[in-house]
DNA sequence: TATATTGTATTACGTAAGTAATACAGTAAT
DNA sequence: ATTACTGTATTACTTACGTAATACAATATA
């Protein structure tokens, strides 16, 4: 599975493999009853202590995105489709909702924030696309 | 001068004076020469140590907000418009791109994701605007 | 010069957060 | 039962951060 791990970006490890775990889920890189990465080898390819990737995984679970098996390994839940899309909008929401804070409290027309957001989301996409 | 802090956010004393006072030069609640409260004012105030104060009116400088004369005070600087224009598009584009970001790794479309910033928009709008 | 006002440098305290060490617990296969 | 995998609970280390105490420095005015 691929992870990567930016160690001088001052985000915590643990929610790094939180966030891109969580993603691979949403869009389908990782399908119900995948078995995740197990954690000491995960730890052992960060180069991170194992506790360090249980204590992700353990976030995950309480999202209910992922389930343990002792003895056994980590596993992709079931998520219903409608469910997921819940928790996409979720997610997209808590940081649009901060974006129009802002332009609001700045005096910034909703038509010109737009503006910006149209401007960002081009350029980040064209970017992504150019690394696939 | 108006300035609310929330003691129990979980956001620094510091940053929250810091995001009130930017935002009331930002939106000239605050011009050019105006004298800031007084760092010992401002302390008992919100109840807090003047060093606390200081610290944020530090980063207001850094910013090139405001200019502090000693044993006299601190003093909103001139700012030209577009400077405050350019200042108010960074402060915007930071959280808009991290919206973006999140809106594609999320495998949500341009014309959706804007769906959901116009909803935001809208809903704080007419939130704030009741409170004035 | 004395005093009262301004802001500040230095130092230290307290807490929370991230990470790690260690020893432990469940499962499966031989 | 033994071995070799899984994940985990507990504890502790380290660091960074927010805040505060204290003593100091610049300015104005009497």
């Amino acid at each position: 599975m691929l992870l990567e791990i930016d160690h001088h970006s001052g985000v915590p490890i643990y929610r790094q493999v939180i966030r891109q775990i969580r993603q691979q889920i949403m869009t389908d890189g990782l399908k119900e009853g995948d078995q995740l990465e197990t954690v000491r080898a995960l730890a052992a390819r960060l180069k991170v202590n194992p506790m360090t990737v249980s204590k992700a995984y353990s976030f995950l679970e309480v999202e209910g995105l992922v389930e343990r098996k002792r003895g056994i390994g980590l596993f992709v839940t079931k998520v219903r489709k409608d469910q997921k899309d819940q928790i996409k909008g979720q997610l997209l929401n808590n940081i649009v909702n901060k974006a129009a804070i802002t332009a609001i409290q700045l005096g910034i027309s909703e038509d010109e924030a737009i503006e910006f957001f149209k401007k960002h989301y081009k350029e980040y996409n064209s970017k992504s696309r150019r690394q696939k």
